[in-house]
DNA sequence: GTGAAAGCGCTAACAA
DNA sequence: TTGTTAGCGCTTTCAC
């Protein structure tokens, strides 16, 4: 039905190989061939089949992307700059989603690897050593994970982090809490161990938990019951969610506690109070890690994260 | 490197077609040659190569998405649960991103074709001749658009538009604008065509707008202008600009004018004023629409959408 | 129940 | 510059 190689090369009375040179290799054909092979191709609509290519070739001009969860509204930017990207670049994308679950990922990763020329992981649930050992076998760029040897994007966490425990001290807090992420995350990580790092600090651990807005409404009466006046939450979504489950336990946010996000999403910025939070750069990240897995550099790639102070913190109430 | 058909025909002394048989149709292979067969393909790590399957049964078991925006929060959890379904099927999904643009939709739907079995087309902007056109070529479901004979899914708006008008009258409105969204946007179509079916109303059309924040910003100097004290929005993205541009202009939301937007997306639940929203069964649809596609019916599934009352309506303030 | 052989659409030496 | 040929990994008749 759809026309191939042959019907093109039928139709201006070439051979086949010129066909298909007159596509991959262009300037190894005649001029006036290539155009009466172009005009044949174009009247007979000829589209290339990509899996024949793939099969000869090996390159299949197909991108995996990765994430741990499609409607988390941190991922929409980067898979919607990473497809633009790879768009560019003449590449499709299989998006594919993990539901956070580690086994998924891996199961996704090998189903994929040979229909792609590279994946990228994005916030990955799995260890080092799992990714590692997928990395044989497919090229990877990893997004917000830091593994040796491996080509990646990093968003700067620690120093966004820092940079909200800075903010919450400077407000006068002392004991604050870090309700982290799931565990896997190296984001996560990062913030745990920014915060460990801060001086002045009586910090709480509470965690690991969803990155999700239940997440932060169920950690919320730990938090009330810590006596902490100041949180650092995993994301916005947790943020959110921990607000609302301190409302719901008559614990006003920022008057009794400061609450920070991380991500900058557009519900934090509607939410009353509006939040406080570290800007992602996401869309970035997404743009980059295609870069890098398509020019097969072995770059490390730091993007940097700020603080946005907005209506989520205040000074601690004195006691 | 990674192992073919032949290498597990080797490793265990059977023909390629027996190997090939072991999983395509199992049950036409002896049962003890058939474990000997996954026995060694286990040992192996084989897996099918999926562009060499398709080259020959002409099978690719990809799935297009394409959507106009990925990072409209209306999408994400379509693009979800289309994903989750699809993998259940053992199918892979291409997600692509028009930008609202028709042009770039047709142009992905043409490169995609070859490469899946079937495109889903989600809140397209392309004309319906456009889409019957390309449909020649390809299976296609489309979601929110309804084009004769072909298999679609559809959010009952007109239902959930007429809901809310009636919402604004029962409140005592009279003078209502019907903010509408991208033009070749059928349920901006839809919208108006139930607005123009409500008795009792003074209808003013403002359109068409971008879909977005920025879309709502740009449209509140006429919307405050128009003297309306009701206003029904494309969606929850371009109401929400629409309460910020009109605080802008000190109109405040709901006590000048009650707005209603719909999709039901996060930031409208958290914003101040919540917002009185049309819910819509957007992970239902991606479900469904996969199912569509992957059974190949040629049917119509229309899904319920309905109001939800909360804070951005109320009475008019009295004359 | 299994093997042999042809072929899907294309590319990549090699020859002419 | 163009044609010839083999083959990518797999499925699918057709024989045995």
């Amino acid at each position: 039905m759809t026309a191939t190689i042959r019907d093109v090369a039928r139709a201006c009375g070439v051979h086949v190989s010129t066909v298909s040179r007159t596509f991959s290799a262009p300037h190894l054909v005649n001029a006036a061939t290539r155009s009466k092979v172009l005009a044949a191709a174009d009247a007979l609509g000829y589209r290339p089949n990509r899996a024949a290519q793939a099969l000869t070739t090996g390159r299949t001009f197909n991108l995996g992307l990765i994430v741990a969860d499609i409607a988390n509204p941190f991922f929409p930017p980067l898979i919607k700059a990473a497809q633009a990207q790879a768009r560019q670049r003449d590449y499709h994308v299989f998006v594919a989603d993990t539901d956070e679950d580690p086994r998924a990922e891996e199961e996704l990763v090998r189903t994929l690897a040979k229909q792609v020329d590279g994946i990228l992981l994005c916030s990955p649930r799995l260890s080092n050593r799992a990714i590692e050992r997928l990395a044989e076998d497919t090229p990877f760029v990893v997004v917000n994970r830091r593994i040796k040897g491996m080509p990646a994007v990093l968003m700067d966490v620690g120093q966004g982090a820092a940079q909200a425990l800075d903010h919450l001290i400077g407000l006068g807090h002392r004991k604050v809490a870090l309700v982290s992420g799931p565990s896997g995350s190296w984001t996560s990580d990062e913030m745990r161990r920014a915060a460990a790092e801060t001086p002045g600090l009586d910090l709480v651990l509470l965690g690991p938990n969803q990155p999700t807005e239940e997440g932060g409404l169920a950690v919320a009466g730990d938090v009330a019951a810590s006596g902490v006046t100041g949180v650092l939450a995993y994301n916005d979504l947790v943020a959110l969610g921990l607000i609302e489950g301190l409302a719901g336990l008559g614990v006003t946010v920022p008057g009794e506690v400061s609450v920070i996000g991380f991500d900058d999403i557009l519900p934090g910025r509607l939410n009353r109070p509006k939040l406080t939070t570290v800007t992602m750069p996401a869309a970035a990240a997404g743009r980059l890690a295609v870069d890098l897995l398509l020019q097969g550099e072995g770059a490390l790639v730091t993007l940097e994260t700020a603080l946005i102070v907005r209506e989520s913190t205040a000074a601690p109430r004195q006691a």
